[in-house]
DNA sequence: GAGACACAG
DNA sequence: TCTTCTGTGTCTC
């Protein structure tokens, strides 16, 4: 028998998933379509649709034409564009932060958030009066003790996982501190999908635990607009089962976060004895498998691209073991891309594939300058980059070529090639038609026919336009959380050894100037005391970067090389 | 760093 | 037909 992992339940998570979130945006537009039902349409599929159309047989990811012949009546609006989701999906996150100490506030994609809050929930925990537990106040603010709410804390608020049996009033006396500790929990979470929902109009589900893994787990129990809590007790002894285990191990071994489809194949295959995998194989099934542990894990799920240590931090969490830390969000996007997929025939040629670069180009920089450059408050400010990305990659999908009786297969791999990012698109001045036309033709291109290199007889699915490798701007010290001072050591001493690298030389090379520009963007004025040495720098007038002194020539020359 | 892949909503 | 339009993280080279 294997030894069984050590779960950390010292932190209290929440976990918050807006309900049907796209249709919800469009519904907080227009709010006559709450009472309709209601489907976002992207190409021929429906991508998510209220609880309206779902009572009537609807559901995510299905056909346009599926859709409309179960439900005649349904409303559908397009939804390709993802900008206005984006941008409520950034309020509400900005919202939510507002309210948690310490900003340990994870998105995890449009839709989603982590919350660590175990700091508010223990500064609360200490100030319970037990003489008047049933109105206790919840402190949101330490500096102001008139901020926050009342609340009951003689129970838990919403379900709780298993469900508690009907008890009186003193149950909470019988809690165990973790157990108080959740308790407030789900009253604190209770309150912030509350102010989410007269504030911004949107309503959501959540969960309650002491990890990431755990709330998200449990808070899909209960959907729309609930929200459970895991109660303990977590751990198992003689006496006691552990309500973790019970919990997880009735679930399909595919819903667990983490697990996705080819390791859930490989556990189903290994579970079942050799078959494809297909049968319906949880986590208790895998949990018992004779001799199963981390290296019998490692040995079904290792190999060659999988991630090392899988078979230990699979066995983890199987048993609820998830001790990775809510992070502090990010402000910036790590990468920005835009696509599109095109039917058969519409991409064959070259030019229409210029045609379509272009128009996603386009899309692209305009992302590029709404998501990246800091116009300040009231336009008052030069706009400035918040930060520089370093490197431009173009992916296709091909189609398969026919079989021999004519049917295609599909192709769901893509293929890429990446280039360094041209400091042109950096040039707020130019307008963006001229901008993408440039960028398309004197280097998607070129790209492209490095991917392609085919003169034709290709069929393009998908085209996809990505910058990545984003280098921050310090300076907007407010904005610019979590940045790894290490890091940013490691490549001052980089630039300041090509800089020594040109200054020796006789001729001046071109390439380990561009080299040492490229990684200029993040310089700035350092305002801290302790980070020495103090660098100097001032803005390119042409692209805005902050440049070091000592890289302002090369910067120069770097635009320069650029105009031919 | 480039490119592919796995996983997520 | 693993669909849409993204985004993050990790592996191998």
């Amino acid at each position: 028998m294997a030894a069984l992992p050590v779960r950390d339940d010292r932190r209290i998570v929440l976990h918050l998933d807006y309900d049907c979130f796209y249709a919800s945006v469009f519904e907080v537009e227009r709010p006559a379509l709450k009472s309709q039902p209601l489907a976002v349409q992207q190409k021929q599929i429906v991508v998510t649709c209220n609880y309206e159309a779902r009572r009537r047989g609807l559901h995510k990811l299905q056909l346009i034409k599926d859709a409309k012949r179960i439900c005649p009546e349904v409303v559908i609006v397009l939804g390709e564009d993802l900008t206005k989701f984006r941008d409520a999906s950034k309020d509400i996150y900005h919202f939510i932060r507002s309210f948690i100490w310490g900003g340990r506030v994870e998105r995890l994609g449009f839709d989603e958030l982590s919350l660590d809050v175990t700091e508010m929930v223990d500064y609360n925990m200490n100030l319970l009066n037990q003489s008047n537990i049933k109105s206790s106040f919840f402190h949101l603010d330490k500096s102001d003790p008139t901020v926050g709410f009342t609340y009951n804390a003689t129970g838990f608020h919403g379900f709780t996982n298993p469900p508690q049996e009907q008890e009186s009033s003193e149950s909470a006396n019988n809690l165990s501190t973790l157990g108080m500790r959740l308790l407030i929990g789900s009253h604190l979470l209770s309150h912030l999908r509350s102010k989410l929902e007269y504030e911004k109009g949107f309503t959501a589900t959540g969960g309650v635990s002491t990890s990431k893994l755990l709330a998200k787990l449990v808070g899909s129990v209960h959907k729309p607009n609930q929200q459970t809590t895991l109660i303990p007790p977590y751990e198992m002894d003689d006496n006691t089962e552990s309500n973790v285990i019970g919990f997880l191990d009735s679930h399909e071994i595919q819903k667990i976060p983490g697990i996705g489809s080819r390791l859930a194949q490989k556990l189903r295959a290994k579970v079942t004895g050799q078959d494809t995998g297909d049968g319906k194989v949880t986590v208790r099934d895998v949990r018992l498998h004779p001799n199963m542990g981390p290296p019998l894990l490692e040995k079904t799920l290792g190999g060659p691209g999988a991630a090392k240590g899988i078979g230990q931090r699979i066995w983890g969490v199987l048993h609820g073991v998830d001790n990775t830390e809510v992070m502090e969000g990010r402000d910036l996007p790590s990468q920005i891309s835009i696509e599109d997929t095109y039917g058969r025939g519409r991409l064959d040629n070259i030019e229409s594939v210029r045609r379509e670069l272009t128009v996603l180009t386009k899309s692209l920089l305009r992302r590029m300058r709404t998501d990246l450059v800091d116009r300040g408050e009231l336009n008052a400010e030069k706009p400035r980059w918040l930060a520089h990305p370093r490197t431009l990659r173009l992916s296709t999908r091909p189609r398969n070529p026919p079989e021999i009786d004519g049917t295609r297969t599909y192709n769901a791999n893509r293929t890429s090639r990446s280039a360094p990012l041209p400091s042109l698109v950096f040039n707020l001045d130019e307008n963006l038609d001229s901008l993408a036309e440039r960028l398309v033709q004197d280097h998607v291109m070129g790209m492209f026919r490095k991917l392609h290199t085919e003169r034709s007889g290709w069929d393009l699915g998908l085209l996809n336009i990505a910058v990545t490798n984003m280098v921050e701007s310090a300076g907007d010290q407010k904005q610019s959380s979590g940045r790894d001072i290490g890091k940013m050591f490691r490549q001052q001493e980089t630039v300041l050894r090509e800089w020594t690298v040109y200054e020796s030389d006789d001729p001046p090379k071109l390439t380990p100037d561009v080299k040492a520009v490229e990684q200029c963007g993040w310089q700035d004025e350092d305002e801290d005391e302790d980070e020495d040495p103090p660098l100097l720098s001032i803005e390119c007038s042409i692209c805005g970067a902050p440049i070091p002194h000592f890289a302002q020539q090369a910067h120069a020359l770097y635009h320069v090389s650029e105009e031919n």
